[in-house]
DNA sequence: TTGAAAGCGCTACCAC
DNA sequence: GTGGTAGCGCTTTCAA
């Protein structure tokens, strides 16, 4: 292993101490007199001594690591929840392992089983990955938090409250005299389309009853999202507001608009969901997601978890927020 | 620690065998009958047994972990790296142990030190700290790969091409006729910005040491590069191109620029460089850098370093691509 | 082919 | 306050 070249012991032999008292110095665990401490702290520096973690992990029983369990994301939401986590975990003196699960159900087994024994516990965000087969994989008896995953057998979790996002822009919608609001969805088996989709079906049928409820289905992308577009473009534009299931589709949709000569969004609104950076440069309404909080939250409830096993197990929704810019508001 | 709970002793109880032929079946290593693998694998299973990675790698003096030392970056550029690092590093059974250092020297000296014994080697991206520093926190021996650090003192570096980048634009913006092509620098003290300004003048003076020379200093974003271009405007736009130093700065530039009813390209061409998603969608002519293909090179590099120490080392430069688009072509 | 046992580097307990 | 030392869970000789 790197840098195993000089262990405590040499550091004890140089100091004239014992390895006790030098583990001692290094932990500040226990009483040594300033003079013992200054030998060993200059044992340490000449031989530009570091301990072995694995080594004291083994000795301990806990590994100052958390595991990191994400699937393989583009862009902006990956780095801001790593971020989050990272922040969080330093603080309080752990360190990210980090492993990307791809699709196969395969690779999430053998990513987890390779934290064993080098974390104190992971967060698990795998949307993909059926309850049964998560909790399979996990290791027995590994403190976990899940992030937008399904279920939540024993484990805290962690959710987008994308109800509530999708709820908020609906009534802005209304609010600003919407009366056709169609909706943009994302695949079918993808958690956060299907919740944003009931989401808008269930506010509309809270909000405003009597106006038409309408779901289009797409792909979370913006080639999806000018299809759609077009599709209602095709069909005489009967609606005046889309409220699209990502920032992408919205876009997507916004330019076909725009080329379409419809004008945004006086003649319709467009609105996403995400808060890409895109979403600024572009003016388009959207509900922003606190990414890094979701992190930093996760890492509180994981280390809740490994200090107090024994917690019931909760479920939190992450703060969503609604960013209003000119593509749902008329000109005032 | 997690999960530590069913050891290799007790699978070796319940197999009937003992721990050496456990080991043997799970690490495919020496000879064991079929009738041992059997028992053993039927225990491991009854069990859900995964080993203790620390306690293997204290044994085996390797951990099969890659440090990862990174600045605290925003977006695509991190997503990405990190995406190119964890795709060769699984390839190759590695797991990743992430570390962000802010600007602070300690934090990356405590970075450095807590990654000694849990991996094999390090990737380490610290444009912000000095060779000197850098070299002191480096745990002795421990084998190691820079991104875009200064200095090299006895490990791979890799860099992105700035120089080349720079230059291809240069050449493009000539070639299609521009003659005072105005440079929008990064501040000073960061590397890229010293490295793309360099360029810029160097790839003037070689290509076209007739035409004067102009660089205007900034800060790598947005509203700088739209101060830049509001200062151009304001002195009657005595320019034919800009070329920024970063896609950031270009876009707050093209904004500028287009509210002043000035005409891009058709007045003046605008330019970037590290084709963000952003440039892609607002038609922005750049120069793409294929960032996870940087992650996956320092792996090769660090993966060759660990098994061969004595290798020279190298100084790499990562590919570069220009990527033209309407920003800087005259419609045809 | 299998098992016993010696470490890997460190911490923490127990004596002094 | 300090030192000796047993173990943490695993791999890997060395004998049998």
């Amino acid at each position: 292993m790197a840098g195993s070249a000089v262990t405590i012991r040499d550091v004890a032999r140089l100091a004239g101490f014992s390895v006790a008292s030098v583990s001692r110095v290094l932990n500040e665990s226990g009483k040594v007199t300033d003079e013992t401490r200054e030998s060993v702290m200059k044992a340490v520096n000449a031989l530009g001594y570091s301990p072995n973690i694995a080594a004291r992990s083994l000795s301990t029983a806990r590994s100052q690591a958390i595991g990191v369990v994400l699937p393989d994301m583009h862009g902006e939401f990956f780095s801001e929840l790593v971020r989050g986590i990272d922040r969080a975990a330093s603080e309080s003196g752990y360190l990210l392992l980090l492993s990307n699960i791809h699709a196969d159900p395969a690779m999430a087994d053998h990513a987890l089983a390779a934290m064993r024994g080098r974390v104190d516990g992971v967060i698990v965000m795998a949307p993909q990955l059926a309850e049964t087969e998560r909790e399979r994989a996990l290791p027995r008896g590994m403190p976990a938090v899940l992030i937008n995953s399904p279920g939540n057998q024993g484990h805290h979790a962690l959710r987008i409250d994308n109800a509530g996002g999708v709820k908020a822009m609906v009534g802005h919608l209304l609010d600003t005299g919407r009366r056709t609001i169609v909706h943009f969805g994302g695949a079918r088996q993808n958690f956060d389309a299907f919740e944003r989709q009931q989401a808008y079906r269930e506010a509309m049928a809270e909000l405003a009853p009597e106006l038409p409820v309408r779901v289009l289905e797409g792909t979370f992308d913006e080639a999806s999202g000018a299809a759609l577009a077009q599709r209602l473009i095709d069909e005489g534009l009967p609606v005046d507001a889309i409220l699209a299931g990502n920032d992408m589709m919205a876009l997507g949709a916004l330019f076909t608009l725009r080329n379409a000569g419809v004008s945004v969004p006086e003649q319709v609104a467009v609105a996403g969901f995400d808060d890409v950076p895109l979403a600024r440069f572009l003016d388009l309404s959207t509900v922003s997601v606190d990414i890094v909080g979701l992190g930093t939250r996760a890492v509180e409830l994981l280390l809740e978890t490994m200090n107090a096993a024994t917690q019931p197990p909760r479920t939190e929704l992450s703060n969503t927020r609604l960013i209003l810019r000119a593509s749902t508001q008329k000109a005032t």
